[in-house]
DNA sequence: GCTTGTATATTCACTAGTCGGTATACTTGA
DNA sequence: TCAAGTATACCGACTAGTGAATATACAAGC
């Protein structure tokens, strides 16, 4: 029975996250994984059941970093509400230019595992994005924004949109323009106290 | 040289329709559509050069009946422009609900091929999201709706922000939300003449 | 009307390689 | 001595793509 806070597990996932948000989780081989982690692909058996159960971990290895830098990004921002909102799309609009940005892991994966929606690597996709709205909503109340969860949803489904157009048009326009809708969206929300 | 009006063509892009819809592009191996098509694998190879041609040929033929859905919604609606835009998110929100239904073929083929971005399928999932930006722009501004470029960008985003939440989380909610603030964005730039 | 030539369209059988997963054996540390 | 962890080597199934032969249709020459 394997330790789940072994470093050899964590170096597993760590060589599977680089490799699966590179190329798509279709295109990589246990194979490959194994040779990046830098051991065999029968330890890599060992500490995970399948293939499945390792694309699941690597999802939720990247609940709690993803959430961090989008809370880093809105912290850091200057202004009220609206503007720490549009600071996040700008930041991720900076972050999407980089050749090597490949869209959101979450969403892509759920993309590829359409036809399994039971997957396990899908439901931690839904959670991670269910946390993201949920700390929206939050902030959005501690500023005394009205409607905050009806607002943060919104702003979701924008940074959501803008996630996939970027990958299909790769242009950061489409970033930008959602980003100033939802500090439109945020400002309509703001008590005028 | 094989001819493009074809009627073995047209059945091979059938087949590969319905599986690479269902199954996502990367599960489904040229045999399969093939075999689905009813003929050999040899006479695919005749009539496309490769997999990823025929992954192209899939979806430049989903563009006008994709269009077609979308504007034979907008027409059928009564009211206003924001009525007509609701009413697309409405249908697709009912259309989502079918077990077959696996988000947009468009979006989720641009996911799987996220490390190929010069892609001939990505670039033929563009020009189709493009044309259906522009439009829903001709339309809102024949509606005498301000901004009507802007605000269709803004109605896109929330679309594909809807196709990507439903996908992930299965929720029906997500769809009607996006909906919902479509036709506010709509309402804020009607003209109040 | 018949034959020959040619382009289109299709089939069978195959290659060379990759896939996820596993049977077995070894090493290492307590 | 025993269990945790790692390695070698392998499995059967599947992968995209191809070589060579063949069927079909139609036109030209006579």
């Amino acid at each position: 029975m394997p330790e789940a806070s072994s470093p050899t597990r964590k170096r597993i996932v760590d060589a599977a996250t680089k490799l699966f948000y590179a190329e798509g989780i279709g295109r990589v081989s246990v194979d490959a994984i194994a040779e990046k982690a830098g051991l065999t692909k029968r330890t890599l058996y060992y500490h995970f059941k399948s293939k499945d159960d390792l694309i699941a971990a690597y999802l939720d290895a990247r609940d709690q970093p993803n959430l961090k830098q989008m809370a880093g990004w809105f912290d850091a921002a200057e202004g009220g509400a609206d503007r720490k909102v549009e600071a996040i799309f700008t930041n991720l609009a900076r972050v999407a230019r980089h050749p090597k940005w490949k869209g959101c892991g979450f969403l892509r994966t759920a993309a590829e595992l359409a036809s399994m929606p039971g997957h396990p690597a899908v439901k931690a996709g839904s959670r991670h994005k269910t946390n993201f709205e949920k700390w929206l909503a939050a902030e959005l109340s501690a500023h005394g924004v009205t409607a905050p969860h009806m607002l943060a949803r919104e702003i979701v489904l924008l940074m959501d949109g803008a996630f996939s157009s970027m990958l299909i048009h790769h242009n950061p326009d489409y970033i930008g323009a959602a980003g100033h809708a939802a500090a439109t969206l945020v400002r309509a929300r703001i008590s005028s106290s």
